[in-house]
DNA sequence: TGGGTCAGTGTTTTT
DNA sequence: CACTGACCCA
């Protein structure tokens, strides 16, 4: 370890001084073992101050931007109470939590501002399209919710996953209900305060606008009693909500310790990506590679688009030359772990195999969190009972078969009533014996699937399952011609994804569970890989918030980025400029973009203008 | 008929 | 954010 990195770790102890507290912007880019200087940090201010705040009935509060970090930090400061992790909206809901009636009021007033401003739309807009429908939907929901709101006994809130329920707030809500509070309410601020007097913000980049400067508000109203401690890179904010002029703003008396060493990557990355953010106006954070990290390999893949493109092949011919280039066959022995970064989730699940069940169910807007993290309704009847159920039998795992069939099926409990244990046996036998004829030619479709359990009752079926299952041909007509409730366009979904094979919802479970090579380019956030693959494609991503190719020069700025950039702000170029920071600070060993463009000429004399990759670096890929 | 204005449309990431 | 198309006005 170098001493640049004890001096921050030595002022960020100073800081967190419960009798002079000093508040702190930590610069900690990429790769700069930020995550174990907190838990040094920390670890040693408990030995001097665990005591005292477990008098006062204090804590530490460490919020982070994502449950992954939430775990990982609890876990390396060993569960201890002395500190408070969390994520930034479960800190936010405790804290606001009780105040129910503050609550309806805020929201009854936001409610009858929004209401009143969909009107007012409407009365503007057009009749008939589309949007005036949905103004027409939300008015009424909105109204509805209006209406339900003095019958709020307590507000619900479930951080991690879907808020549906009438009395349940909304991630956003929290989030603007906290700033809110904390802003109007003194004794709120007194409260946090009191209960925390150290409050550490990792990510705070992307940490919400509001929050983060309602925080700066506490903090100046609390100097002597309060330490705000904020981690952070402004270069790897990749969120619209975070606050953009952050890191310019910090007050005088702050500490600014800083971190510049990049312990993860290798020298030719830590070069590629400061080039990268040297372009970036007013910064000058530049990191210096450790002593002991090798020299590694950036390449660009430049290809043309065209309508015939193999873009697996192409990938797979990327991965060959990089095993060649690099002298680590790990890059295309198909075992070990390459990781692939797209833009976005349907990106990855067309490469990864699982697009047709993973697209259908994305129809679902409703539960797009569910399909994400695998709890939708439907689908862990998948991936906790079907694909361990076949896999334990196809590894000839007696045990586990039996185990599995023993916790999900009814059919032994059912049964168990009126038959001896012998007949329940071979009944839950022949069922399992059926069902894995599925597989004894080809991978059957999940519709097979479902309905040999439907025929077998090996399994209980999730409603929309069960409602295909039992539908005859002429039912399912009759049905397609009234798709009014939700419950349909669910069913209809359903219907479409269970046309896929079997073989995707194996490679979607790896993916949901983080065991796929495949990821995209913001859900990487901290984490790193030896090998790396950006794919950079704007054809065949859906979203408009990005444009590499206008990173890339290959299209021109628009006249909204030029005008964003005459008044300052920040354009469609720079927010694709930091994500692309992020994804290539990713590597540990060696790093491949692939660049599929309009204009393969620009994008190659842009990488070699900007002073990114050497020409000897730029490998033209495809059909030129 | 040409030009200007603005509503409508598509739609991704994390909690 | 960028584009399309409806609509208004000269």
């Amino acid at each position: 370890m170098s001493t640049e990195g004890q001096t921050a770790d030595q002022i960020m102890l100073e800081c967190l001084n419960l009798d002079t507290p000093k508040s702190f912007f930590l610069f900690a880019g990429a790769g700069s073992g930020k995550t174990r200087s907190l838990v040094e940090v920390l670890k040693q201010f408990k030995s001097a101050y665990a005591k005292r705040l477990r008098i006062a009935g204090q804590q530490v509060a460490i919020i982070t931007y994502t449950n992954a970090a939430c775990e990982e930090i609890q876990r390396r400061l060993d569960y201890d109470s002395t500190f408070e992790v969390s994520t930034i909206h479960s800190f936010a809901w405790r804290l606001i939590q009780p105040y129910t009636e503050d609550i309806r009021l805020s929201i009854r007033q936001n409610l009858v501002a929004e209401i009143s401003e969909l009107h007012e739309a409407q009365e503007k807009g057009r009749a008939g399209t589309q949007a005036a429908i949905d103004r027409e939907r939300k008015i009424e929901s909105k109204t509805k919710r209006l209406g339900n709101l003095p019958t709020v006994k307590k507000f619900t809130y479930n951080p991690n996953g879907e808020n549906i329920g009438r009395d349940s707030l909304n991630h956003s809500e929290v989030i603007s209900l906290t700033a809110e509070f904390l802003n109007q309410k003194p004794i709120m601020r007194r409260i946090l305060v009191q209960s925390y007097p150290i409050l550490l913000i990792d990510e705070s980049q992307d940490t919400n606008k509001a929050l983060i400067n309602t925080f700066f508000e506490v903090q100046r109203q609390h100097q002597g009693e309060f330490t705000l401690g904020l981690f952070g890179d402004t270069m790897q904010r990749i969120y619209t909500d975070g606050e953009e002029s952050l890191g310019r703003n910090i007050p005088e008396d702050w500490s600014r310790p800083a971190k510049t060493i990049n312990y993860r990557s290798p020298k030719r990355v830590i070069q590629l990506i400061n080039n990268i953010r040297e372009l970036v106006p007013g910064d000058d954070q530049q990191q210096t590679g450790w002593d002991q990290s090798g020299e590694g390999f950036v390449r660009l893949f430049v290809v043309q688009n065209s309508e015939q493109l193999d873009k697996s092949q192409i990938e797979q011919q990327v991965k060959e030359q990089m095993a060649a280039i690099t002298g680590d066959p790990e890059w295309a022995d198909g075992v070990s772990p390459v990781k692939t970064l797209c833009l976005e989730h349907k990106m990855a699940a067309r490469r990864g195999g699982f697009f047709q069940f993973f697209s259908a169910l994305a129809n679902i807007k409703s539960s797009y969190t569910g399909l994400l993290d695998g709890k939708m309704r439907g689908i862990p009847f998948f991936t906790k009972q079907i694909v361990p159920l076949v896999s334990a039998f196809q590894s000839e795992d007696k045990f586990e078969v039996a185990r599995i069939v023993r916790s999900y099926s009814p059919l032994l409990n059912k049964a168990a009533l009126e038959s001896t244990p012998i007949e329940l046996i071979t009944r839950a036998r022949e069922a399992v014996d059926a069902l894995m004829s599925l597989w004894d030619s080809s991978y059957p479709t999940l519709q097979e699937i479902v309905q040999e359990i439907h025929r077998s009752g090996l399994f209980l079926l999730p409603e929309e399952l069960n409602i295909i299952a039992s539908r005859s041909s002429s039912t399912r007509e009759a049905a397609e011609e009234d798709q009014e409730s939700p419950l349909d366009e669910k069913v209809l979904a359903w219907e479409a994804a269970l046309q896929s094979s079997y073989s995707e919802i194996v490679t979607y479970a790896a993916y949901i569970s983080d065991e796929s090579e495949f990821g995209t380019h913001q859900g990487i956030k901290g984490l790193e890989f030896p090998r790396v693959v950006v794919v950079l494609d704007d054809q065949e991503a859906g979203g408009f918030q990005w444009s590499y190719e206008k990173l890339l020069g290959a299209k021109a700025p628009t006249t909204a980025d030029l005008k964003n950039e005459r008044e300052g702000k920040e354009t469609s170029i720079d927010k694709t400029r930091r994500l692309f920071y992020v994804t290539c600070s990713r590597a540990e060993k060696s790093l491949a973009v692939i660049a599929y463009t309009d204009n393969a000429a620009s994008v190659k004399q842009s990488a070699l203008a900007f002073g990114w990759f050497a020409e000897s670096e730029i490998i033209e890929l495809g059909d030129t």
